[in-house]
DNA sequence: TTCGAACGGTACTGTACAGTACTGCTCGCA
DNA sequence: TGCGAGCAGTACTGTACAGTACCGTTCGAA
């Protein structure tokens, strides 16, 4: 009972228009929230009717679901390289690596569009609560997983110590960093991004603190 | 004491109407966000006609904006008390003292109306700049200032080490005890709050890394 | 060239809600 | 007991928007 041929031309066409339909809600959504957003104003910037936009998605609710799944991964496929690397560090580099873990998670996370994309789920956590928690478990926790088994690598190699709960670590190393900026960019908004200066003592302060304790 | 003449009576009625409205505003924009809350509701929950109610606030921004700001300095002032114990703090009890202020971090900030509250203000910190700006300043900041400046005192009387920047410290601690399971809670939603084991396990993990760096 | 499906444009429907207008009651005060 | 202010109740206005219906056109397949 599909009523579309087989044709793989025209399934290409409607795999593109539905792309063009999800970049587009994610603008919206991103620029005005779940409810201030209008299907309108989707349908128009992806030059889309809305007859098509409900042909791809049965109603907003679903369209703002699907849209937000699709950038879980982006983020936390960002963090994942940067931990890579720093499973084969050479041992007299391991501040330096760690350090740049932290420049990594500072550049990757205060971007504008990162920002606007985390206030968007936690704003809608409670009427999208699988969203929320695929955002966490794919996106955030998965990422921190990731940076654990990285430590516990280090740890292996004999270049930490007292490594006993890698994801716990990870999530210190994280906090520390992140706590303050992101807290700072989430309440007072965007253009509240700490200067480079105070990130980059924080930074050391963070790879500090983690050393003291684990290095 | 009071400057007006009479009909006290009179502001005090005044008085209590807006604090009804202010407390059923509250409890409205936090079940719905401000877009989803109608002043009909307030208006209704209040036991006030919407011509009262639009006699105390010019329209609904005003509405949003007077009710939260109204909750700045809720969770900033719980956190100051616990801070302001920590100063005196014997020797042999900082490490105690520490943890017992994690559990003030996790107790208060994990609470439900808590979390809710901290989702509204980062979703709408783009509509309402001042708003954010104020509830990071007057409660999220002022709380880790003030543990800083406790902070600074034990390192004056020798029973922390290397606290060159107070707020820092204050802000590492936080993010080591907090990264976590605020993250979790906001993602994830307000009943994901972790089990009091994990917070036991992260709280008592947050208090070895910080001594590790400072004790 | 012809056929048919999908699509863009657009107008429409129903509903929800911010903010206002009006009426009659109630309550504080003399 | 009577007066006046403020308020509850309610209805109304204007607007915005989700979702649908209809029509004419385009485009790909034979």
């Amino acid at each position: 009972m599909d009523p579309r041929p087989s044709a793989t031309a025209q399934t290409d066409r409607f795999e593109r228009r539905r792309k063009a339909i999800i970049q587009a809600a994610t603008e919206v959504f991103l620029q005005h929230g779940y409810l201030g957003a209008t299907t309108d104003e989707v349908a128009a910037r992806a030059s889309v009717s809305k007859q098509t936009l409900y042909k791809h998605f049965a109603d907003k609710r679903q369209l703002f679901a699907e849209t937000i799944m699709d950038t879980t991964t982006d983020v936390a496929d960002g963090l994942s390289g940067i931990a890579a690397t720093l499973r084969d560090t050479p041992p007299q580099d391991v501040r330096r690596a760690l350090r740049n873990l932290a420049d990594g998670f500072l550049g990757n996370l205060l971007r504008p569009e990162v920002l606007r994309l985390r206030r968007l789920v936690i704003a809608e956590s409670e009427r999208f609560p699988e969203v929320g928690k695929a955002w966490f478990d794919r996106g955030f926790d998965r990422s921190l997983v990731v940076l654990g088994e990285a430590m516990r690598h280090l740890a292996d190699r004999g270049l930490l110590r007292g490594v006993d709960d890698p994801t716990l670590a990870a999530y210190q190393f994280a906090g520390l960093v992140m706590y303050q900026p992101m807290n700072r960019a989430m309440f007072a908004g965007t253009d509240a991004v700490p200067p480079a200066e105070t990130l980059d003592r924080i930074a050391d302060a963070a790879v500090d603190t983690f050393l003291a304790a684990y290095g």
